[in-house]
DNA sequence: ATAAACTTGACTTAGTTAGTCGGGTATCGC
DNA sequence: GCGATACCCGACTAACTAAGTCAAGTTTAT
C-alpha cells in the first residue's frame, strides 16, 4: 500500500519542469540537482513519461524536456500509472478456472472492496492536476487541507513508524 | 500500489469465520480448505489478528478462532493496516537534515498529495466493516457500487494487463 | 566537428513478499 | 493421565520487485 519511489520522484520531476521552464526545454541535469535526484535515475522516469505524452524531449544541445500539454491538463494519476507497476487489479478466480467456477463467496465479496478501492484512489489522483500544485504553492493550502506548513513537516504523529528505506524518503 | 495478498487473504479469513462459526471456534485448517489457503500461511497471518483483537484464540482440542468483537466493530482498514507493511507515509526532507532544510519546493507540493492519499485509503477502508459486507453479500449490490456479479468477475477493462504472479491471484 | 543532451537496454543490489519448516504449548475428551 | 487436536512462534528460503548504475549509442545546435 505504498506509492514508489519512481512514482513519487515522477511527481516532481513534472512540477520541477513546470516550475523551471519559461518556455525554454528544461535538462535533465538541472532538474537532477535541484531535486537531488541521480541523473541516470531521470533518465529511467522520463521513457514512459515521453511516451505517455506527459513531457516533450528536444534533443541536441540546450534541448531538455518541456511539458508536453498545459498543466492543467496533466493529472497525477496519469503519471503515477505510466511508471507504476500496473495499478492494481483483483480478480477473485483463479486463471486456470472460469468465471463460474468462482465458489468462493468470501473471496468474492472482499473482491470487490479491492476494485473499489482501485477506483477510489484513480478518481483521487486524476482530480488533481499539476496546475492545481502549482497554483496551490504559495498559500498555505493545498487542496482543502489546511496546512501550517511545519505541521505536514515534523508530522507528530508518526515519528516512530519511519521506515528505514536504502536511500531518505522521497515526498 | 497494491494491497498486498497477506492483506486480501486476511480478510478473507476473517469474513469466512464470521460466516461460518456459530458461536463455535472455526479451526484454521478448515478456513484452510475453504478459502484454498495454506495452512501455515493463515497461522503465520492471525497471529497479528489476535494481537490486534479481531480474532480470539480458544487452544486445544475442538479449539479455533472466533470474532474478538461484532462483525459490526471490525473494519476492513484494521485489519489491513494490522497485516500490511506499515501504511504508507511521506516525509519531505532526508532523515539527516532538519525540517528547516527543505528547500526543495517540488518535493513539498507533491508530499501532501501522498499524505491526502493515505488518509483517502484508510477512510475508505475504514468506513467498511466485516458487517456491511456479510449483510450485502446476498443482495446484488455492494457499497453503492451496483454490481451484475458476472460484471465484476470478468472485468472486460483490464484483461491484458493481469500480471502473472506466482500463484493464482487473491481477491 | 564537437559538445550538449537525449536514448536504449542490460546489469546490479537490496529489500520485500509469499510461503515453508520444525519444534513447541495448551486444552479437551476419554 | 494421555493422546489427539489445534494454536504458537521464530527462523528460513525462494522469487520477485524496486532502486539505482553503466555503457554505448544517436540527435541536433552552434
Amino acid at each position: 500500500m505504498q506509492v514508489s519511489s519512481k512514482g513519487k520522484y515522477s511527481v516532481r520531476a513534472v512540477i520541477d519542469i513546470a516550475q523551471h521552464s519559461e518556455g525554454a526545454p528544461v535538462p535533465l541535469a538541472s532538474i537532477s540537482q535541484r531535486e537531488g535526484i541521480s541523473l541516470l535515475f531521470l533518465e529511467q522516469l522520463f521513457q514512459p513519461l515521453r511516451k505517455g505524452n506527459i513531457v516533450k524531449s528536444i534533443r541536441g544541445s540546450h534541448g531538455g524536456y518541456v511539458l508536453a500539454r498545459d498543466p492543467s491538463e496533466i493529472t497525477i494519476g496519469e503519471i503515477v500509472r505510466l511508471i507504476e507497476s500496473p495499478i492494481y487489479t483483483s480478480s477473485c478466480f483463479s486463471k486456470n478456472e472460469s468465471v463460474d467456477d468462482c465458489r468462493i463467496s468470501s473471496s468474492c465479496i472482499s473482491g470487490a472492496i479491492w476494485k473499489q478501492l482501485a477506483e477510489h484512489v484513480n478518481n483521487f489522483l486524476d482530480s488533481i492536476t499539476i496546475a492545481d500544485l502549482l497554483n496551490k504553492a504559495k498559500p498555505e493550502v493545498v487542496y482543502g487541507l489546511r496546512l501550517k506548513s511545519k505541521k505536514i513537516l515534523d508530522r507528530p504523529d508518526k515519528g516512530e513508524d519511519l521506515v528505514e528505506t536504502t536511500t531518505a524518503e522521497v515526498a
